[in-house]
DNA sequence: CCTGTATAGATGTATAGACAAGTTGGAGGC
DNA sequence: GCCTCCAACTTGTCTATACATCTATACAGG
């Protein structure tokens, strides 16, 4: 099978054969593959070339491993749509799947350089942040953290306990209208708290989606920082679509 | 430096010395990193566990290599701003650098299963296929191969030859104001053919964006697939703006 | 001056062995 | 029956060695 002559690394073959193998579908997103030990019997490879090989389907998002059991073929990608007012639970509601939140702190900082220029506010001004974890039929799917004025929205740390719809609150107790202005995408890699709150290890990529939110008035209501599980989804922006 | 009691695996502890270094800026965008055998030797590391840490810089972006020279450290990345109506020409302009553009290929296709959805035409129906390498720099940034229906643009290849600009042909020639609708953004690996157009490793993930543009009766006019170097860009994404 | 060769040094690939750490299931004791 | 502990199996990490492949430089020969 493996074809040492060509010029081509063995991992690099062993990669193809196995992505083919998944995308013909004889492997169902779940099920396992074979061990790292297996394969490297079955082609006549080293364990190590095989592990060479699986990093990219690691990467690609097509498998998944977990230390003690094994490697195991990944779910399809959630189409996971971003317009200028689409929201979490809409979004994944659209597709058919289970969404769930939970906020895991909130607290407060001083501006400071950076953020105080994102929200167009003081160096010195106070921020309410607000850190939460959204999932996908109870599966980790992204960790949002969000940057707010406390002037603007003084008591949003009580107000948001229990709800997770930001914009929601925003609309029923300020009365702001907050809609995404722009958003910027990177690729990158978690940090150690990110890897335990996605639950991936520190190989797998993550989109890293920044995020500027504005109200009626035109000004910043919302900075906010989404970290993706890239493995989980693909992201549709739509430029015309108001969401819903 | 390398504590080996701490459960904290050697090669993470070296990728974060080393990033802490480059984001330091102790070293210069284009300056050579000491060589794995250096690494090796200064962290009293083996040369694969370096080679470990490294993989993990190439992959957030941080460095590139090049065999048989070297490391190196990257440049900053580009910030290209995405919206309805950006042309790749004034994006890069717009962040003062210099764009540049070659046509690679320009064939024709029938549509077949994928394609004829996209484009909202038959089956059977001809497609005009653009293989496009943009540059920024002289370096190269994305690989766009364009699709568009044959009966509604049918001298589009010999107009787009010395231009690079589609958008303009299209207003042109044809009358046809192409506004861009919808994109998805997902991560990859680059094909064989991918790695040499873009100069790049397979290991380096790049960004895959998927385009639809539509003309001013809400027709789709194209289809475009956009290979962006992961390592050479993050996107922003302007929900409001016509762009210009 | 140009060219081809030789060499040193860099990354890329493949192999081998060892141990760590997490998971699972079964044997054995209670 | 239930629990504990151990053995087997899995992936994760580290080391060691060897050779391939590519780059750059130096140098000899034309």
């Amino acid at each position: 099978m493996i074809n040492r002559e060509n010029g081509v690394a063995c991992y690099q073959q062993l990669s193809e054969i196995l992505i083919k193998q998944i995308e013909k579908g004889i492997f169902k997103p779940g099920s396992q593959l074979a061990t790292e030990i297996e394969l490297s019997k079955r082609y006549r490879l080293n364990r190590h070339t095989v592990r060479q090989a699986i990093e990219r389907l690691e990467n690609e998002g097509f498998v998944y491993k977990i230390k003690g059991k094994g490697t195991f073929v990944a779910s399809d990608k959630i189409n996971y749509k971003v317009s200028k007012r689409t929201s979490f639970t809409t979004s994944i509601l659209d597709v058919g799947l289970n969404p769930d939140a939970r906020l895991l702190e909130s607290y407060e900082i001083a501006a400071g350089r950076e953020l105080s220029k994102r929200l167009n506010i003081q160096f010195s001004d106070r921020i309410i942040v607000l850190e939460i974890v959204r999932f996908v039929n109870k599966m980790p799917f992204c960790h949002t953290t969000s940057f707010l004025s406390k002037a603007k929205f003084p008591e949003l740390r009580s107000l948001i306990n229990g709800s997770f719809s930001l914009v929601a609150v925003l609309k029923k107790h300020y009365g702001v209208d907050a809609v995404r202005k722009s958003s910027t995408f990177e690729v990158s890699t978690p940090e150690t708290s990110d890897m335990d709150i996605l639950m991936i290890s520190q190989k797998v990529p993550i989109l890293l989606v920044k995020s500027i939110s504005k109200g009626q008035d035109g000004e910043v209501v919302e900075y906010c920082v989404t970290k993706f599980r890239r493995d989980m989804c693909s992201i549709i922006v739509d430029f015309n679509g108001e969401g819903r």
